[in-house]
DNA sequence: TTCTTCTTTAGAAGAATTCTAATCTATTGA
DNA sequence: TCAATAGATTAGAATTCTTCTAAAGAAGAA
């Protein structure tokens, strides 16, 4: 991690209210300093570990959700076995690897979601989700 | 459950080769006697309870997974914490209302899903779901 | 019936996540 | 510079949802 690397995640945690510590700044490096990425908890742990930082699972899930909070991630809800976290918090779409469990980005300007019927009563829009399951078909 | 309710529902699960036991007669009708649902495990358990039907969770679970498999539910992944079932196993899209945790449907036919960019290589597709997240605004 | 296969079940086990409460660290401001 | 304070981290326990185990029960075949 280069000098300006680090001021600059410190100034995006700084920005977010949340105090640059250690462990957040090894997060937020592993998280933003290689692209947008979709990640589980228990994967980052052990990114964590690989890369020589000690930190406890609950602190991973501690910052998996101020940083979700603090809208530098957000949750994505693909598989009700575990959570993923993506660090590319624009409106967006999914492809979903069924047997590999990874995702990958559809921008928004890519895929058109249209005649969204009526809401129901007394509701408005949160997010419109789109994920388009795929698997690699055995032949 | 009048008798053709009863007849119909076991000719549902002999099709899916599924003995008519006594707890899946009681789980199809609270199932499938009354419009489409999506329900959860525990809630499908206490429906079961209050019904007077004496059904265990372990039960509930391996019925609800058998009926997936047959083709008679369809899982809905929505919120990490908990798994839905779907009684319309037709391709369709849903709302969810995320402060009661409940699920509406969108016929297929009513949403426009278009331009999806060309699948990762090697792969194809399996479904597309589009979740309409919606809340009732404080206001 | 009788045999076989499938089903149900209680309770244990597993996995993901959250909680607790003690310890540690960053920030503040005298 | 150095308390004082608020915030952060952590080990391990607890919780929740779900699955597994293995024994007992019920359904279908002949
Ligand atoms: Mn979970
Ligand atoms: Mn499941
Ligand atoms: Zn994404
Ligand atoms: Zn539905």
């Amino acid at each position: 991690m280069t000098q300006s690397d680090f001021v600059e995640l410190e100034k995006k945690l700084r920005d977010a209210e949340l105090r640059p510590t250690k462990q957040r700044l090894a997060l937020a490096q592993l998280l933003y300093s290689q692209g947008n990425r979709h990640i589980t908890a228990e994967r980052l742990h052990s990114e964590a570990m690989e890369a020589g930082v000690a930190i406890s699972l609950a602190t991973i899930y501690n910052n998996l959700h101020q940083f979700t909070t603090a809208g530098l991630l957000r949750e994505v809800v693909v598989d009700s076995s575990r959570s993923y976290f993506d660090t590319n918090v624009a409106p967006h779409h999914h492809f979903f690897h069924e047997e590999q469990g990874t995702l990958e980005d559809i921008a928004k300007s890519d895929l058109t979601v249209a005649n969204i019927p009526p809401l129901p009563e007394g509701t408005e829009i949160s997010s419109v989700d789109v994920i388009v399951r795929v698997n690699s078909p055995r032949r």
